[in-house]
DNA sequence: TGTACATCAGTGAACGCGCGTTCACTGATGTAC
DNA sequence: TGTACATCAGTGAACGCGCGTTCACTGATGTAC
């Protein structure tokens, strides 16, 4: 690899780590190509050697937290015997990732950016990646017949996204099971959403971990029974 | 009442009204007092008049959407007998005025606006308005003994914190209760957020109602039993 | 009812700052013979 | 191994635009006597 490579390399890890920074203190929509240009002591053009416009930087870390986040959750998945502590695990990891990331779990799940759309060819699979795995831990627990099995009413046309979402997942488990586990997807996001984004306040709990907990073991129960 | 303050009421309801609109296009983040002065035909400076900073303004949106969003939910909820199905007409509002509005739902419950805290003494009690009828409800089918008596493991923190928001909320029922609520709280944002931030993508569910539905009674029946 | 004065709404210029993107250019690194 | 040429990284000026906020000011509405 020759010098150049290895520079580049450098700066483009650089400008990540920096629009992550961006994110962090500004915000995505004031995300600003020019001060990252800034900051690495380049002209503000320079910066078009390696981006090729702001959108093109967002997608950037987009994909870099979808990534990092679904990395995170793998990891801590790994190893975990039991379906249901699986997604426990998952549950918990994808908590503190965001915890400790609020701005770019913002990106991924907060409001949506105003005036940029994510290109689906570069963020449809990282974007995928966690939901996939909780899908295939729920499989397993279908499989061995440990999944709630009361039934739900699912409506035709519900059933016939469900069977588009099976094959896409490749997912063995009935509408019943599915329906369980948009609730648990349901609960997950909406519980990290609102202790990160605050929505809490801040002294209304003590131990936010437990209150998480405690909120995922409820679902998981509803999933399992 | 004079002809001052007559056209003051109209041209602070005019603000209002930009300012949703200006959520709606550009975003809490690039929310502009000199684009609704160049909107309301005025000098970019008069704005001041009306409001005393970009900041105060957010301020104002922010009380006028959780308003919004209460009496909604308040005007679904009335005259609907039983808990369990006055909670459901007040999880399929919130969701209604959330798709008719999604900035202004974001702005509630979406990521934080970089650089911009609500006031507490102005936002609090709006902002808790839907949470406390819920909490009601609930109450009614606590007393009623319909809700789930199963216990679930409550660490002394978290139960000195439900303490404080039983007496906050006036709230009877006990810690198991009030955890299944704080559940149910988390799939009604959850599941409303990954809708209106466009989560599912276009194409994923074609009726998201009924998708919305199916996972709200999932999680009432959590509570339920 | 009329007049004097106080309050208020709105103006326009200014301060100092930021942004994304393009363009013609220099000088360094890499490559093919 | 040396040379000629192509590629690439980075510059600096420029275009045209936006923002929040302050300030001294004019002219209209409201109020007290």
């Amino acid at each position: 690899m020759g010098i150049r490579q290895e520079t580049r390399a450098r700066i483009e890890a650089d400008i990540v780590e920096l629009g992550r920074r961006q994110l962090a203190t500004v915000g995505a929509a004031s995300l600003s190509v020019r001060a990252i240009a800034r900051d690495l002591g380049m002209a503000s053009s320079a910066i078009y050697r390696y981006v090729s416009s702001r959108d093109d930087l967002l997608t950037l870390l987009l994909v870099d937290a979808y990534d990092e986040l679904a990395d995170t959750v793998t990891g801590a998945a790994m190893g975990v015997d039991g379906w249901r502590d699986r997604i426990t695990a998952m549950a918990r990891a994808a908590r503190g990732w965001a915890v400790r990331h609020p701005a770019r779990w913002a990106l991924l799940y907060g409001s949506p950016v105003p005036g940029y759309t994510a290109p689906p060819a570069a963020t449809v699979v990282p974007g995928t990646r966690v939901i996939a795995q909780m899908l295939a831990a729920a499989a397993e627990g279908a499989s061995a017949a440990e999944v709630g099995t009361a039934d739900i009413a699912v409506s035709p046309t519900l059933a016939a996204d469900f069977g588009r979402i099976r094959a896409e997942f490749t997912f063995a488990g009935s509408d019943s099971v599915l329906a369980r586990c948009l609730g648990v997807w349901a609960t997950l996001i909406g519980a990290i959403s609102l202790e990160v984004f605050g929505q809490y306040g801040s002294d209304t709990f003590t131990d936010s971990e437990a209150v998480f907990d405690t909120t995922m073991e409820l679902a998981l129960r509803s999933l399992a029974g």
